[in-house]
DNA sequence: CGTTTCAATATGTATATACATAATCGCCAT
DNA sequence: ATGGCGATTATGTATATACATATTGAAACG
């Protein structure tokens, strides 16, 4: 079986079709964590590649914390989890796909209001003012990955009102344009209430890792978000030097 | 120049070097932001591999997102790292004691051991040395607060083995005796465990943050230490402000 | 019966090679 | 000038191969 050079005139790569197929495989849960995925060269039979291709492939996924390889053993599922810098912008789209998943993106609820008590608090508004209140989830492959509420200060973001954010994800569209000066992160674990269980799927009262994200602009209030991951699903990472000026 | 076959007998791979000394040079911003590295011909001149090498290391920065590749023309560095470090350095008992609250600590077990598999890859040691691990809680007044399991490197900090710990945490003795040059933290939420359970005086099953941090002195590791917090007590916070990019 | 040794096996890393793809440069004809 | 076009160049992806390394299971040994 000689065949030399590239097959990928179609579509995506084979190495993205891989990492994909064995990922939506892992993440629907069936290859359940313990289980023992095919050995390097099953799988290059199996795709009609080599085995370099199939180990690049299953290398990024150990890496990404999706399987975990042994020597002589072969490689075996972990509890699916991925990660995010803390210090980054929080884009899940990224996130997801760095899985190598499909990212897909759902808006559940929208409503333009005056800033209620609760509101104000999240955004520390001094002021009641008019606000958008989104409530969105973010899909990795077919489960649920993250759920979003967020609260927009209309005063700051006055074009937010009217977009529907149907087709984009209000975290992106702010970024594009709205330059942050400050942001507060807030990280906590809660258990999953029923609203929340059974937006993400899971159960209630189960570990969940909340991340809130308020953000300002020149003093100005523009966004208070509360990200929900289910436990096994997420975890944060920081990295840092102390000495860089 | 045949060559083939393996050159990394010694240390680090190949991959690895290419990967911390590129790294090195855009972080420390001798290369610039928009600064043309070298070609992947030259790189693998330079250091006497192939250029599948460096290849490798290359894409690896660019999903990173360190560097941006273009066709033709080379690869560039990207923003500067906006990374200003973050999360603060937890001490416990400043924060209890900003809670109003007394403070007390209490080493609940010690042992000195050659490092285990496990202990190894907490640490991300390559070889076997002896470590030291601890188990400690920290109280805040009657209750619980934080639960603590680290794993010393007792080749960085071979004075540690002398220390009983009964006294003062290993957290503020190791901060007074180790420059520590690199750290990285990972935050997730888990379920309590029967022994997490007992230490923090929760229900089985509650949720908890988890925040597991890594230190490096000069490249080598010094100390791996995971706290666990039921999720009441705790929420960490981490403010930033982008810097000039 | 326990221990030591050794071969088999799966992954890890590197090589050389081949061809695809995209961007750019310079040449040429209009 | 200038617009198109092919040659050049750097990266992208895949191949086949080679040897290193860690682990395991079984055979050999004391």
């Amino acid at each position: 079986m000689s065949m030399t050079g590239t097959i990928g005139t179609e579509g995506g790569s084979l190495h993205q079709r891989i990492l994909s197929d064995i990922s939506e495989r892992i993440m629907s849960g069936a290859w359940a964590p313990g289980h023992r995925i095919p050995f390097e060269h099953e799988l290059s039979t199996q795709y009609n590649c080599s085995r370099m291709t199939v180990n690049k492939a299953l290398s990024q996924l150990a890496k990404a914390g999706l399987i975990e390889r042994r020597r002589r053993s072969g490689s075996f599922v972990r509890r699916p989890q991925s990660q995010a810098a803390v210090l980054e912008i929080h884009d899940i789209r990224i996130e997801v796909e760095a899985l190598g998943l499909a990212y897909r993106y759902e808006r559940a609820a929208r409503q333009k209001r005056l800033s209620s008590a609760e509101d104000r608090a999240l955004l520390e508004l001094g002021v009641a003012g008019p606000v958008l209140a989104l409530e969105c989830r973010h899909f990795a492959g077919e489960r649920p990955f993250a759920h979003e509420q967020r609260v927009i200060n209309l005063a700051a973001v006055p074009e937010a009102a009217d977009e529907e954010f149907l087709a984009i994800a209000p975290g992106p569209w702010l970024i594009g344009r709205v330059p942050w000066s400050e942001a507060e992160h807030r990280i906590r674990a809660v258990a999953a209430d029923r609203h929340i269980a059974a937006a993400l799927d899971i159960a209630a009262g189960a570990p969940c890792l909340v991340v809130e994200r308020r953000t300002w602009s020149a003093e100005h209030p523009v966004t208070h978000v509360r990200f929900t991951y289910a436990a096994e699903s997420h975890t944060l990472v920081a990295r840092f030097t102390p000495s860089k000026g």
